[in-house]
DNA sequence: CGAGGTTTTCGCCTTAGAATCGAAAACGTG
DNA sequence: CACGTTTTCGATTCTAAGGCGAAAACCTCG
């Protein structure tokens, strides 16, 4: 079992990622492993494990990518690994062993086995659902405004997205709305911003696309 | 391994089953299963193991579904099953054993252990693909008119689509293409339908949602 | 061989969600 | 209190999807 954790860190997607030790693959970039004990599924060993190595005590969010099986992909060893996506709000630091570091995930360093092309489907899967889902509850803090909303999902999808589309669309879908209050007034003038949460923070598709949707 | 192996019957879903003939869960029905070989992955397996074991050559798609690993799906014994979504094109009827039926996939005999809830993740996520990539391909025929195509996704989507919107959203979108040929002519009088065809059999999505478009 | 029935195909119109743009609102600062 | 700044709102445009009816192309039967 393999954690793909990303969180958005200086307005850029990162992931987690520690330095092996020990060959194979000495001194490569390699992401958080775990055994599955006897009694848990694999989500509650993700989650457990995370919590127990590093400082990540609630992950907002974990979902299980694919499995990994190809036939070489770990020297000498037959190993078979169930990937996961995992997500840190952007308002949490977590606190990770010495040898451990947040990398972007279009830059990364020389990874350990097939660890890049993992990290890289749980980009893509985080980005494909950013779109359709509410999945940025899971990325963003408690309460936020629609300008640090706006940089979130700008780092997350790499390109920029217009903060006037991106509130008018989640607030249609409902997944967004305003808690009422407003920021204590910025120190460089400007009107001051409303604070918004997500409506949820369980995971929740918007009728998917549904072309050739049935009469509704 | 678990395969989930669906194909439209009797303009309907359905999927492939066999009964058990041992305990535990004796007389149920289940999901085709295997086990991994040293020399291959997940998916390369699974292809090999229907081919063994039913007459299913070529199966026109094979995907992963997810790893299904509670601690008490199968009694008295840990196991952790990857199940596939594996799909067969609605004109050829693949020899199976004896103790193998088709099932439509909403009306469904007692399976064993979590088959059910399996089958039900495979046909949602067919469903789902069927809205926003090409996976039609692997549900119709080579070459196919617009009415037998329609007839294919209101069953495996179940709910009746019309023929002029699907026609519509899958040639803009570029996976549908006329061959220049037209049917024989129905003996019970029309106009005689013309063949089209998927401009690909590989799996491509259309530019998900891309919600928060970036400017093109 | 022409009228009527059948199925397919095409074009026009409506609807809905998303993207763009600019104006108005609400705040600091000099 | 004019001015710059940032947020927020509203009007318009754009694109994809859905609905509907007419036209096309074929059969059959009188």
């Amino acid at each position: 079992m393999l954690a793909g954790v990303l969180q958005i860190r200086d307005e850029r997607l990162q992931v987690m990622l520690w330095q092996r030790a020990k060959e194979p693959a000495l001194h490569r970039w390699s992401l958080p492993r775990g055994w599955l004990a006897h009694d848990e599924d694999v989500e509650e060993s993700i989650r457990r494990q995370l919590a127990e190595k590093v400082d990540v005590h609630k992950l907002s969010h974990v979902e299980q990518l694919s499995v990994f099986s190809a036939p070489g992909r770990v020297p000498d060893r037959r190993v078979i690994a169930t990937a996961f996506l995992c997500l840190v709000p952007a308002d949490v630091d977590p606190e990770v062993p010495a040898d451990t570091r947040w990398f972007p995930v279009d830059d990364l360093p020389a990874t350990a086995f097939d660890h890049e092309e993992i990290v890289l489907a749980a980009r893509d899967r985080l980005r494909a659902k950013l779109s359709y889902t509410n999945i940025g509850f899971a990325l963003a803090p408690a309460e936020f405004t629609v300008s640090e909303l706006r940089g979130i999902y700008s780092a997350a999808l790499g390109y920029q997205v217009a903060a006037t589309n991106l509130q008018r669309v989640l607030s249609r879908r409902g997944v967004l709305e305003a808690t009422g209050r407003t920021l204590p007034a910025g120190r460089s003038g400007g009107r001051p911003p409303a604070l918004f949460r997500f409506t949820s923070r369980d995971l929740q598709v918007t009728d998917p696309f549904a072309v050739f949707r049935p009469p509704s």
